[in-house]
DNA sequence: ATAATTTTATAATGGAAACTACAAAAAATA
DNA sequence: TATTTTTTGTAGTTTCCATTATAAAATTAT
């Protein structure tokens, strides 16, 4: 259950796990956005003292990358399931949609993508920090049009990717899921005539 | 040319203009936010010091109510222009999503909708401020749907609704005027349908 | 001119932010 | 048991933030 048990070298041990930590702060980041959130708030809701912090993830902005890559593995949208190569590209993107819809919706004030909001942030390094993550992501996405429809791939990426942030913007303005699944749905409606053009 | 010449009372004289002070300072609050930008910067733009900010705007959340306030009357999307009675409502429609484009393409550095993206911002005061601007502009687009499609109002005053913000999130993320315009389409090919339903 | 009034410039103030110096504490190794 | 290593807790530091106290300057009214 551990990963980061650290072969156990001499010294003091740490009073806390750096992983569950990460999981914790994650909630922080994730329901009010890096720029809002401080190092104090996060070592009080951690249990421990900044130099502790500090040791362990070196700055606030070492502690949102790790962040980013634990939410990439486990909460971000399973892209490869999602888009498969078997049923139609159009069909898929509608999923994608919707799965956006579903993820994005407040789930105990953590709405919206994390991702998302962090490529909107006031802090220069972290917001490229996420963007180079939803740019990995468009460039799947982008990719997986292009297989079958490379004319359309560009335009209908930025479409779904529009979509996509406008889905999560208005998950945190506090648009429940069922407004964001007919959101989602209704802009699925124009995929797949204009991959039909 | 200026309208809150003070009926010229006794007192020491004004030496600078507060409405050429707030068309200044919308560009600094367009271009990086409300959070981004700091009492300092703007004093320093204006080229006047912290008290006669103070004693004219009363604090920072006081300019940002009159840069909203400008900004709804110069830069905003002339909604009454746009959504008309005697035209189709997806070609209004249409045609708004069309000038929200052009709108939040970069124009020297400051992309997207200034009160879109200041519904977004970590101060509480701030954020609800510019809501209620956003909040107004959204009701008045359901309100002209309703007339004449009452049943999918809601749904698609969301849709376009989310189309705006993701737009304006776009445009702040360096999509250039063709792809802002090339999903406005898109987006806006899907609403006939829906209202014909 | 003198008084009244308002804005100005200088220089603080108090608070919160990210981050750190330092020494005591807790473990492994020798 | 003594040494080495790492983390801990306390208590800072520095910097930036929004905001303001104070008194001099510039104007109108008397």
């Amino acid at each position: 259950m551990e990963t980061t048990k650290n072969t156990r070298g001499r010294g003091r041990p740490r009073r806390f796990d750096p992983d569950e930590a990460v999981a914790t702060a994650t909630q922080l980041f994730h329901a009010r956005g890096y720029d809002a959130v401080s190092v104090s708030e996060v070592t009080e809701a951690l249990g421990i003292n900044p130099p502790s912090f500090y040791s362990a993830f070196g700055s606030k902005l070492g502690l949102y990358t790790r962040i980013l890559d634990r939410y990439a593995g486990t909460d971000a949208i399973p892209l490869a399931d999602i888009l498969r190569p078997d049923r139609p590209v159009a069909e898929c993107l509608a999923a994608l949609l919707e799965d956006a819809a579903r993820r994005y919706a407040a789930d105990g004030g953590a709405a919206g993508c994390m991702v998302v909001e962090g490529t909107r942030c006031s802090d220069a390094e972290a917001r490229e920090a996420a963007r180079a993550y939803n740019l990995a992501a468009e460039e799947a996405i982008r990719a997986f049009i292009a297989a079958r429809h490379p004319r359309q791939a560009e335009q209908v990426t930025d479409f779904v990717a529009t979509t996509m942030f406008g889905l999560s913007a208005k998950a945190r303005g506090g648009h429940g899921l069922d407004q964001l699944l007919a959101t989602a749905r209704l802009a699925a409606s124009a995929i797949g005539p204009a991959l039909a053009e």
